[in-house]
DNA sequence: ACATAATCGAGACGGTACGTCAGGTCTTTTT
DNA sequence: AAAAAGACCTGACGTACCGTCTCGATTATGT
């Protein structure tokens, strides 16, 4: 099954890509799994929604969780840089539909407060997972991802650890700044702060609060101050 | 004919079930998750494999993940008191493997350090999450329960939920005695515990080490100690 | 499959049988298959519409067409010698439904106008095999006996063959008075007269009437004439 | 969803099928029939015989008896000309079944000697019966047609009536040269014929043999002699 | 401008597994 | 001891999708 068999049909020409199935495919792969579910959700069936044969899809994708891992970055704006030539260069032109972010995560703000700022983001964070437009996909890949490692680190590499760094970014600016302890393991705050938050959302033990996105920046922030 | 009687063919009688069938089911259940994976351990496959009828399965389980947690509930001991009678028999004839652990967590130790104490537990869990023999069950149950909310709170009720509420009574303990903070949430204590640990396990982005479960009680525990 | 086993339950006690259970056995045989078709009644439905249990039946008759074999001797009267102990003694008491037919065929009518003799009865037969209350189980056992020779074997044993001889009979005492060739295989004339009317039955290529019956008695009674 | 296309899982392109599954089908389905039995051919039994998925045979088939009785045309060489590619062209756009009779059997000899052709013809008959190789699937078809009136009709219409318009048409030719009684009703004649010959095959009453085929011409021409 | 080659929509194919139904056996409890 | 009940293993049902494999029918260059 793995064997990659070397046939002719290898490696398509990506410059002959139908941009248009590509789009009908993410859109397609969104809405199943937001209507049905993950599980549910099928190679058939989002071929059949995009208007497209199934080989269109096998032969860009190796799997289902793949087409929807496109998608959703796709979604989220962190447009695959790998997976296609240079859809920047026409992605003006045609358009489609407008997506809210554009592209790289664009660093967290920084007012000067750092508490109030981590809160905000957090804050921000849990407006979005209850958002049901993610919700659905960002489970389904996560728990793809949980039981798959080969797409769990694609996830993660893509999506989880950019968003880390940015954190750890914006601790290091307040940590130069002689606002953190000097020694703090700041790798490890910020999983103080998404690992408490990711394990609540995806165990559903406690609703997902402000008010709790506000407790662990408090709590974090107490472990790491000065002194 | 299509609402046969309602009664029998919903509820079967739990008292005329075969013991035998439900523990080759639930070692079966383990073995092909272990062996092949989640994904492609089906329901048929484990009827072959424990030599059992597929009816027998689906007659006591609704799917395949319930049948597996089940399964897991057995063999971590958390034996599900819903699904039988009652520990009638309680394995003595045919016996099987004999269980470690024989029904509710023990409590966590208590020697009054309480830091070394969470240490132990956490390095305890950090090797377990790594005992092979645990892990493709648990990250199976886990991503099914992220996904299947149904499922996730079986999960979390019958095992998350319990180890929490003991982490919790050990901290009260220790606040109890004035070494933490009289207002400390312990629950989010608790979290910032779990939820870090949990994180990384699942996505895979660091490392488990003793070392981070010593990180992470250090850090917790600056942040509710006195003062 | 076919090897009995010996086993202890073999041969039961068949004057302990229930009588309760045998006639409810067969209504619901009979009500089943002309409700639903032959292939379609089910020994578990006939069970569960008699209020029996599984075994019952398998203790009595080894397979479905054998009950229903029995059913439909038990209908046409020709209650089954060999399948029970001695049913006439007690049939007076709780009687049941009272069957039409009381036991042996009685004979075919003897006017001394053999043409019309034989018209009557054949179109007797006509109107049989167009009733509905046996046109269902009659297919049903015919079909079944096509393909199952032992099962086909007792049917024309108990059945078909009676009759037959009935109608040699009546020939027998015509030929003897002079009315047919005393060369003519009564045999062969009887199955001229039978075959045809059971091939349109079956094959329903043709409406079975009573025009029909009066037809075949008159070419064959042309065939077999004096001279 | 439940309601999908209509179009697409309706009716499949039959230009794309693969003739070879056909055939592969056909042989499987009869060399099943043959060795077990129609009763215990299964259609997964044909599908892994003939190397074959089995939504192949749902595709094209409703239900084994139908897959049989398309086989067994195939067999006889009255090769169903609507299961296959051929006159699609010109069928029109769906086109209603007007079905004729394509290929005809050949017709019966005429040498001139009606009784002598009708010996040959019946005797040939009884040996096509006793030829183990038709024998099973004749049975089973014939069984099947007699409870299901829809396969019934397929089977007269496509196997019985050409066959006994050839009957029909020889002795018209017989009538015609004034060797019949003008007013002879062939039909019923044809009928005189087969249905005796079928009834004991069906029944198995008595042992089918040339000297009974012989038997039933010469009572048969006798009734419809002229005079 | 056009041939040429790849992608595309479509869907048939050999398979695997699904969840259900029933067959026939066995066991438990009731009569 | 037979009967009602029903759990059990077995095996087939008919369906849904899998991933592969043709098919024409568009594209979409690249000489």
């Amino acid at each position: 099954m793995p064997t990659p068999k070397a046939a002719s049909s290898r490696t398509p020409d990506a410059t002959r890509r139908s941009e248009r199935s590509r789009r009908a495919i993410y859109d397609a792969a969104l809405a199943l799994v937001a209507e049905v579910g993950y599980a549910r959700t099928t190679v058939e069936g989002i071929a059949s929604r995009a208007g497209v044969g199934k080989q269109t899809i096998y032969r860009w994708w190796p799997s289902k969780s793949a087409v929807l891992l496109d998608a959703y970055l796709d979604l989220t704006g962190q447009a695959g840089p790998e997976a296609q030539a240079g859809p920047e260069a026409q992605a003006g032109p045609e358009g489609g539909e407008e997506r809210d972010e554009p592209a790289e995560p664009a660093g967290l703000p920084d007012t000067g407060d750092l508490a109030a700022d981590l809160k905000a983001v957090l804050r921000a964070t849990v407006d979005e997972l209850d958002d049901p437009r993610f919700e659905a996909p960002t489970r389904a890949l996560t728990a793809e991802g949980v039981i798959d490692p080969e797409l769990g680190a694609r996830f993660v590499e893509r999506l989880l650890e950019p968003q880390l760094r940015l954190y750890v970014r914006r601790l290091a600016a307040a940590r130069d700044a002689g606002l953190l302890r000097p020694d703090a393991d700041l790798r490890v705050a910020v999983e103080l702060l998404v690992g408490p938050l990711t394990h609540r959302w995806l165990m559903r033990t406690r609703p997902l609060t402000h008010a709790y996105a506000d407790e662990l920046v408090d709590h974090v922030l107490r472990g790491i101050a000065p002194r």
